[in-house]
DNA sequence: TTGTAGGCGTTATCAA
DNA sequence: TTGATAACGCCTACAA
């Protein structure tokens, strides 16, 4: 291993004898831990630059238990949705003196006979998971062994309390779905739900048929399919629709990043958006003002949920309690996919000018 | 600290103790690393089971400095580019044995008196550095230490032999501005720089230069700008030219984020795009053939140099050599941004055909 | 095939 | 204010 040809690692023991002190001196100026004489103290600092000495980050873990980081574990898809969600807890993390680790998993992470997932107790001070990127045994794990958890976009299995942030979903679905029917004269909505397992889509879906049921729109299990919140996920459901015959007025994505993908979708199927099918999404990611046409959707403050949820992670590292559960709600954006007209007009190509 | 509350951990002592044997061999079995009787194995697995056993990962490290991990360290800035490369890497790492772990860092990343970085030589078994998110003081140090490093979208620093995965952006945006001035007309092309130090951005201005003066037209400094790669950086530098009157019907805006924003930004300020100002970007991220006009834009390769990055740094891990050097070409993608006509043609609101 | 024991680098306890 | 030393949990010679 070319690693281990490395010349010999400076330890705090090399440190210790060039400033002509103890290793517990040492380890004391590094980590301000006690009163030590400004005399030594510059002894210590000037030997440790001296040397290139860098602290070995798992034998302190090993003594110590102390990380300085958080972790985040998410699944390895890429929605921005996630970016922005990360961007907000690394803020939060560093400004209240903490690195943030992310770990993407693409299958579900699980510890199993032994092996320990990559971000866990032993390099962090306490995770994040998000939705169901880590199994319910290593939940359970966790748990057992008071390791500081919060849950993200996802409660707590049965028996587990574990504190969680979460989004509503239900509502701003419901409204969204009334809008597309009362508003803008859609009936024959398709649905596109998420990942399997996902509690956002399957509240989504509940808004979704509240909506439906209010309207006296009969639920037809044909214009059910999946998106998966993933753009060629969307883009193959549109066209097996397509293919299909199905008829719809309306599309319900799922999430943006679907909607983004089924608008493109149809329009290369010589359908217009949103005259012959509208669209819409859900999240309000930052390009849905931008693309064509501007999506109408639900805002989810995604930022402020990363805060929330670093927040209560940092209380639980510090012994503190932390919010069982945490809920934030969302509110309709309504653009032009949805054919709802609308003051602002969008892009209209040169040609249409002449 | 409420992770020190937590009940006893179980070790491999424990492990041993209820198997009946000894932690070598309990160890031996976890890891494969040497002939245990079936019997054996099968008491170990079970007594890890009824024990959840997990190892704890800073004392393998510790004694013998295997991870299983490799690491990325990048800036903290959320670019749908970044999103891109490092799904590409994450799938190279996982198909290859190992997990990817992300640090992204809002100031430079450094290690200094004694002060490790989050993601290091002991928590990882090779890391990836992209752009100039870590300090020279440091790479000098990993070098010195022979740790697997590989460095993405900068060269590295004088003196130090590191190998390293690049874009080619001069070409590519000298095609680019040649097209924006002899295919579509423009003269005052604006030029929005990205964050400083930025290496590609670095090349992408002298390709700008180029094509300007293959064209003889005269470089203005005042209508260089800067985008920083970022939509509210490039929000902000758009506005500030039109304030300040600035005449110029074209810009470059360094990557396709800024595009956008700059797109979106012109066009609130009455402006069309491309009949008033035509908007050019870099990267061609997914979303840039969604917006609206559709971004004329280069294509970057970024899923390869992500994999080809990985794949280097796993040979390094490995102990084989890998290239000083590794170059990708780009491609020009035209659309509608540039004011250069296409056959397909973009959404045009419904009130037109009425 | 299995066990014993030393060492990895740090921190913390206890004395001095 | 400082020093000696016992953990922390694991791996790997070396022995048996």
């Amino acid at each position: 291993m070319s690693k281990d040809d490395g010349r010999q690692r400076v330890t705090i023991e090399d440190v210790a004898k060039r400033a002509g002190v103890s290793t517990a001196t040492v380890s004391r100026v590094l980590n301000k831990t006690a009163n030590v004489s400004p005399k030594t103290v510059a002894l210590v600092e000037t030997a440790v630059d001296e040397l290139g000495y860098v602290l070995h980050t798992a034998a302190r873990i090993l003594s110590n238990n102390k990380t300085g980081n958080i972790g985040i574990i998410l699944p390895a898809t890429s929605n921005p949705f996630l970016t922005s969600l990360l961007e907000s807890i690394n803020q939060y993390a560093i400004a209240n003196g903490y690195n943030l680790l992310i770990y993407a998993t693409t299958a579900q992470a699980s510890i199993r006979g032994g092996v320990p997932i990559p971000l866990n107790e032993d390099n962090t001070d306490g995770l994040l998971i998000f939705s169901n990127s880590v199994d319910e045994q290593t939940l359970f794990y966790l748990h057992r062994r008071q390791f500081p958890t919060v849950l993200l976009y996802r409660t707590p299995p049965q028996g587990l309390d574990v504190p969680c942030v979460l989004l509503e979903n239900k509502n701003g679905a419901r409204t969204l779905i009334q809008h597309l029917i009362k508003n803008c004269g859609h009936r024959r909505i398709a649905f596109m739900a998420g990942p399997p397992e996902n509690q956002d889509s399957y509240w989504r879906e509940q808004g979704y048929r509240e909506a439906l049921a209010a309207n006296n729109i009969p639920f037809d299990p044909n214009l059910m399919g999946t998106g998966a919140f993933h753009d060629w996920k969307a883009k193959e459901q549109i066209e097996q629709w397509l293919d299909q015959g199905l008829i719809f007025d309306a599309v319900f994505a799922g999430d943006d990043t679907a909607a983004m993908a089924a608008i493109v979708t149809l329009q290369r199927a010589g359908k217009r958006v949103p005259e012959d099918v509208a669209v819409v999404g859900f999240n309000n990611d930052t390009m849905s003002e931008y693309i064509n046409p501007p999506l109408t959707t639900v805002h989810a403050p995604t930022g402020a949920i990363g805060r929330m949820a670093a927040k209560q992670l940092l209380q639980l590292i510090r012994g503190e309690p932390a919010e069982k559960k945490t809920l934030f709600d969302t509110e309709i954006v309504v653009r032009h996919s949805c054919g709802y007209k609308l003051a602002v007009k969008p892009y209209v190509d040169a040609e249409e000018h002449l």
